[in-house]
DNA sequence: ATGCTGAAAGTAAGCGGTTACGTTACGGGA
DNA sequence: TCCCGTAACGTAACCGCTTACTTTCAGCAT
């Protein structure tokens, strides 16, 4: 079995408590018994349980990870660089996804929380509040991260969304469109936050934004493909069809590309297209799509900042993080008039 | 603070114990007893804490992935999968990373296995087999999945990649091609496996495979489109070019498309390319990508499976499971010949 | 000499469960 | 009537570590 203080304590014909106490730095041993204990600990190669450590203190050097889906490449990078971060302070990270599924979410919440972490990093796909009451209840400090809500006040990390939709309705306007178009999400704070960026840009270039200009779509982070060859399919039915679209994110914009080249039309000359995410396979598309990126892996590394300081100081009051996006133009928004 | 045995014991005056019982479902209780003993948990909405029972029992009711790169689709996909299994049964599921890193990958081994899970399931990156002496001290079961190391004795989930090295290559030959280059992989498994495939179906063919229509590289998982572009250079310098390359993964597939793209030839017309793992995004790509699908959220799913069975009988005689690959063909493996 | 201080160690209790045995009372077979 | 088996519950110890509180003793001021 694994070595335990108590094998420690014996070799050396000291207590356990003194074995624990120069095991977390306490000030209260010799140095010549401190030099002694770690001489051993490093010969039998000890390694405290976490278990027992757990349930004595009360910490578990744990963090919980709720996401939406692992599959996205957003929360898989966000996963990949917060684990980085963890894994330097030799903390693990327990990874659960909801499925997009509030039912599975609250249960996926409920359990982390017995099983005993430290920190919840959350992405939610609540609608209500319901499931961060229990979370206060249960005291465990918590983050919610990508996605936020207004109305609580918890900490977060996260993209400035309306300046994501800011920036990618400004770059189409820069780019001589007047049509803009918007397919946006629904129900989370991103999808509010860019579908607003959109319309600011859209009214401080005294561009019209009639509604049937926004086609609002569900699930996009899943399904946004299929849900955007219904978007075109709706544009290109208009009397004035849009001339730009700024898609709520890659996989929605690659739906609408390929929409937009089934129909017969050129991407960018006729319709120029922008998503968000910023998705690896970007430059290997049909057309390559000009995409935000939000920095996911920074997001992950403040995002894992935050969590370890909560550890020590849970009380602090709310902060809100925000990874300033930037801008990655590609062929799918080239300029429309080829001035040369 | 959170409800626990204690709480219901007092309330109902029996011993921890009986409600410890009631809780493992142990025969040892009368009806009515139990009864009681389930309404109240309900009521108070009790969950155990895994910490106390793990450290007592030894049963974490946790489970470690440690796998080369989460936002990899394929780890990505089999990580979400398992979780899912995992879940039916109240398991947590500790992921961690060892970025393609045989040094972190020994750390994150040995901080899970003191952390007490109760199996571990690894795609390793290890070329030695050290590590997995380490495992075997601690007696926690493990099994092996994606990646497996021919001289170990252990639980395998995979799939039957000499089979997929012969399907792909077959699914060439069928089209009509002759001269087949395969882009091989470095140092895993898989790679070998693949090209094994790749040899058997061109020997059974008749078809020649000189040295130079095998390119090795490394990382390929990382930067297999990268690699490709030196990989096609290479090809289309030779005295006869291929007229179609098997590719050890999707990203190196799309590497070589676009890179024989780039040299003004065409897919598949000029190179036909077919690569591996089925990436979701294969069917947007300039030239929808062929490729070997794996079945990931199958192999998710069986690995789930025999690490639950490992629980209860840890010393069963290693399994070696294979879920059969499947063909799916888009437009770069076209027939070359369009005879109508 | 007496008492106080602080450094260095130890003692005991407990975290929330589980496990291996006891104990009790009842009923049936001989 | 006696004994024993069994159902139903309880007792005590322990899992490995931490926490809060002693204890011990040297050094020093009074």
């Amino acid at each position: 079995m694994a070595v335990r203080l108590k094998d420690i304590a014996r070799d050396l014909g000291v207590s356990v408590v003194t074995v624990s106490k120069v095991l977390r730095g306490n000030k209260d041993i010799g140095d010549e018994t401190r030099r002694r204990v770690l001489k051993r600990m490093k010969e039998l190669n000890y390694q405290p349980n976490m278990l027992a450590r757990g349930l004595a203190s009360g910490k578990t050097y744990t963090m919980g990870l709720v996401v939406p889906d692992l599959v996205h490449p957003f929360f898989a990078e966000f996963a990949k660089s917060l684990s980085a971060v963890l894994r330097e302070s030799s903390r693990a990270l327990i990874i659960t996804s909801s499925e997009e599924d509030p039912e599975i979410e609250r249960q996926e919440i409920r359990t982390l929380l017995h099983r005993g972490i430290d920190v919840l990093l959350i992405a939610s796909c609540q609608s209500s509040l319901r499931n961060f009451y229990e979370i206060g209840d249960d005291r465990t400090p918590y983050l919610l991260f990508d996605r936020n809500f207004p109305h609580l006040a918890a900490h977060f990390v996260g993209s400035n969304d309306v300046l994501v939709g800011e920036m990618a309705t400004n770059h189409l306007i820069e780019t001589g469109r007047k049509r803009i178009a918007h397919i946006a999400g629904q129900g989370t704070s991103p999808a509010f936050d860019r579908l607003r960026g959109y319309r600011n840009a859209m009214i401080d270039a005294r561009l019209p934004t009639p509604d049937s200009y926004v086609f609002t779509g569900s699930r996009l982070e899943e399904t946004g493909d299929k849900v955007a060859a219904e978007a075109i399919k709706h544009f290109l039915a208009l009397p004035e069809p849009p001339d730009a679209i700024f898609c709520y994110n890659d996989l929605t914009a690659i739906g609408a590309i390929e929409a937009v080249l089934a129909a017969g039309l050129r991407v960018p000359e006729d319709i120029a297209i922008v998503g968000c995410g910023n998705m690896p396979y970007n430059d290997y598309l049909k057309v390559p799509l000009s995409s935000i990126d939000h920095g996911t892996s920074e997001l992950g590394r403040r995002a894992g900042e935050l969590a370890l300081d909560l550890v020590n100081s849970p009380e602090q009051p709310p902060k809100n993080i925000l990874v300033p996006p930037t801008l990655v133009v590609r062929a799918s928004t080239r300029p429309a008039v080829q001035a040369t």
